[in-house]
RNA sequence: GGAGCGUUCGUCUAGUGGUUAGGACGCUGCCCUCUCACGGCGGUGGCAGGGGUUCGAGUCCCCUACGCUCUACCA
């Protein structure tokens, strides 16, 4: 049997990281099995869907590399993907059901539920439906439901006994089904629950691992409920540890970006979150950390990831998000960055200096941890420095630093203009004047680009022109005294 | 309140009865070097606590503590 897993979102708000792993698990086990992987929306609750959100959740899931086999926009045999859309076979499951006699109508109002809620807090009994309507003659039923008399559809679960299912990761996990209470199968609105629609598409679309997150074991043993009383034998179930704050917590935009967009807009790769995310909670057995799509792929078993939750490292993403930067040719950059430059207000320069953007680039990629730092970093490719860095002004511009910079500039008009003979011209100028290479270099940097750190400065002097860099150091000489 | 799940350096993890408890990020020392970053070499730092089982326990069992999740006509 071919394996066949999905990610099942709900649309109502942005692709946290917590589901993106969940999907990526889906995603790496479907392609190392040889199976497919599908996107379905769960879409049952109408008062918080959300159309902008299921746009951003495709766009972020494709902008990470998960692409599904079945599901929205690929189709696929067990269309539709919508479970909104679905409806009726919902309705046809939980009718058999009621006609098995293992699902029944409520017809509690809302407020007498929640008056029974109130009771049991105050009372400190446990929560949970009092199966009021379980014993409604059926007969009485139908006639009530065919009267148009709004009602749910509950499970009626078993008052004894225990529900008992394996975990891939943690063994076998069991339940008292005395704890557990009549679920609601049908809403009054006619549409399911999480739970019946989630079984019976996963029945009908061949599911046969499920990998979600772990805040739905709870809920595993009412499901285990629910495939019995249809008949079905139910899926593997593989529960995944959640994804937690730095300081433990919830992950939220607070603590931490927690949406795959502001990794993206924060200048993350994608290949650079995917390997991370794939390495929270899961390990290839090695030593092996940084690694490629195929190689995460290869290595992929369920047996390894861990049950307990793993707080989300920003510090470890940006140095991996480096380590990819450095592999990233140039040329793949370029877009993001130039995108970046013109949020920053630069687009003129861009213009007018087309060739400049490679150029910084390529002298800037290598030593950034992200793609907005590679702009941050090297505005001065842009515009002259306005101001210069306080810490480097009083330790490299010293007394008679202007004089040499003077000198250094009449070399500069003739010198021929790469890098190679720019250095050739500084280890000359340095001997001539019996100071230290760096006491040129320095003073250098700091005019050109107001800051201590940066590129080899013989590369960045030639990045940018002759004409420019004169000007510049003039403007130094003027600014900081000489 | 109840139920469930979890607990190896600060963080991510390796480890399935016998290890000097290994690696990575971070922090830090040195080297490389025109700076920064990269890289190389070293250091820092951990089995939540208590009982068992065993010749021997991070590894198996129990208890406690702590954390998290669920306890909706949300997923």
């Amino acid at each position: 049997m071919t394996v066949r897993v999905r990610f099942a979102p709900s649309p109502t708000g942005y692709l946290h990281v917590g589901g993106a792993r969940s999907a990526l698990f889906n995603w790496l086990f479907a392609r190392k099995m040889g199976g497919k992987f599908l996107l379905r929306i769960e879409d049952t609750d109408q008062s918080r869907y959300n159309e902008t959100a299921l746009h951003d959740l495709i766009r972020d899931l494709k902008w990470l590399g998960l692409n599904w086999d079945e599901g929205p926009e690929v189709g696929g045999p067990h269309e539709p993907y919508y479970q909104s859309q679905r409806l009726d076979l919902y309705k046809r499951h939980a009718d058999e059901l009621i006609a098995k006699g293992s699902a029944y109508r409520c017809f509690c109002t809302s407020e007498r539920l929640d008056a029974l809620r109130a009771r049991q807090e105050e009372n400190k009994m446990p929560p949970g439906y009092d199966r009021h309507c379980r014993d409604v003659d059926p007969e009485e039923s139908n006639r009530r439901a065919a009267a148009g008399e709004v009602h749910v559809v509950r499970l009626r679960t078993p008052m004894s006994g225990k529900t008992v299912f394996t975990d891939l990761i943690r063994g076998e996990i069991e339940y008292q089904n005395h704890v557990l209470d009549d679920l609601v199968l049908l809403k009054t609105d006619g549409f399911p629950t999480y739970h019946l629609a989630n079984v019976v598409d996963d029945h009908d679309m061949q599911i046969t691992h499920v990998l979600r997150g772990d805040e739905w074991i709870p809920s595993t043993p009412r499901h285990v409920l629910l495939y019995q009383a249809f008949g079905w034998t139910p899926p593997v179930f593989c529960h995944l540890p959640v994804i937690l704050a730095p300081g433990g917590g919830k992950l939220s935009k607070r603590k931490g970006a927690a949406s795959v967009g502001d990794f993206r807009d924060k200048g993350y790769l994608p290949h650079a979150l995917f390997n991370f995310l794939a390495l929270l909670g899961w390990s290839p057995g090695d030593d092996r950390e940084k690694m490629t799509l195929q190689e995460l792929v290869e290595s992929f078993s369920l047996e390894r990831i861990m049950p307990k939750s793993a707080a989300f490292d920003e510090i470890k993403l940006e140095w991996l998000n480096g380590q990819y930067l450095i592999d990233t040719p140039v040329d793949s950059l370029l877009d993001e960055v130039r995108r970046i430059l013109e949020l920053r207000g630069y687009a003129a320069e861009l213009a007018a200096q087309p060739s400049m953007l490679r150029k910084h680039v390529s002298l800037l990629k290598d030593r950034s941890k992200r793609i907005d730092e590679i702009v941050d970093t090297g505005l001065y490719f842009w515009r002259d420095p306005d101001t210069y860095d306080e810490k480097a002004v009083a330790k490299y511009w010293k007394a008679e630093t202007p004089e040499r910079m003077r000198v250094l500039c009449a070399q500069l008009q003739t010198v021929t203009w790469d890098h190679a003979s720019l250095e050739a011209c500084y280890r000359a100028l340095t001997e001539t004047l019996g100071i230290k290479f760096a006491d040129l270099i320095h003073p250098t940097r700091l005019a050109v680009s107001g800051l201590s750190y940066g590129p080899g400065l013989f590369e960045l002097l030639e990045a940018l022109d002759r004409k420019m860099v004169i000007d510049r150091i003039h403007r130094a000489l003027e600014r900081l005294g000489g």
